[in-house]
DNA sequence: CGTCAACTTGACGTTTACGTCAAGGTTAGA
DNA sequence: TCTAACCTTGACGTAAACGTCAAGTTGACG
């Protein structure tokens, strides 16, 4: 049941994509469905690289970098090569969204800030006008 | 001296930005420079809109955004539709921003979870070869 | 007067991750 | 057998915010 293979549509469903992504991702060489005839059907193992695809978009890799950490798994058997990059690429990737968090939290801090400001101006003016 | 006018050279030097920058932003406009034959003076009215442009940016609007955002101050003699509006996008934007930093923060967690799992693979397997 | 740096407009290019047709092939069910 | 649903390739379009030429002007300085 598992190694039940997929169309397209059905792996649309399944990760919430649309064909065009499918066909994006493998014109990108991120995945490598079957064929039957023309039609493309997607493995286990495709449906596998899609999860781990959909991971790398939520940490903010590209999909060129995913395509990399992917094919270290294909070339590394022994995966020890694979697992130090991928250690390097997601310490490097920490840094960078640390970095984003603490100038998002800033910001936010700021214009929080900012929004008070004009709110009390607001307040005063109503409360002028209602003298 | 702050009526001073400026070159474009000299804002790109004030403001850390290229000259195609504000040609971009007077394209679109969000800054009104006035003329000595060809060359763009931007006066202190400028230099004003150029930090609420930058700021603008650091909260994420878009340029777009921040345009209309401008263009309320100088309609709105009283100003008050203009704090008003501006509260608004503020709030809309401070949701946005806050949402965006959750999401971060919980991709830095996965993300740290699961570097560490991987080093700790990466740990066990040297052990095992310096056995 | 020459020239060099700084300035101008115009227009096409870049990036990423797909969206959106168009035109046609295939297949399952009535 | 016919049709509707699903699939295919190909190719151009989109968004934002500029980058990057090219070719021509202008202004200050020596």
């Amino acid at each position: 049941m598992p190694d039940e293979v997929m169309t397209i549509g059905q792996m649309c469903a399944a990760f919430d994509v649309t064909p065009r992504t499918l066909r994006f991702y493998e014109s990108k060489e991120l995945i490598f469905p079957l064929r039957h005839g023309q039609r493309r059907l997607f493995t286990r193992a495709c449906r596998g690289r899609m999860k781990l695809i959909m991971q790398g978009k939520r940490f903010g890799f590209s999909l060129e970098d995913i395509r990399q950490l992917l094919n270290l798994y294909d070339v590394d058997d022994q995966q020890t090569t694979q697992l130090t990059r991928t250690c390097e690429k997601a310490r490097e990737r920490l840094v960078e969204m640390q970095a984003q968090r603490d100038e998002l939290s800033s910001a936010i801090a700021e214009l929080s800030s900012q929004l008070a400001q004009i709110q009390n101006i607001l307040a005063q003016r109503s409360a002028e006008a209602a003298e």
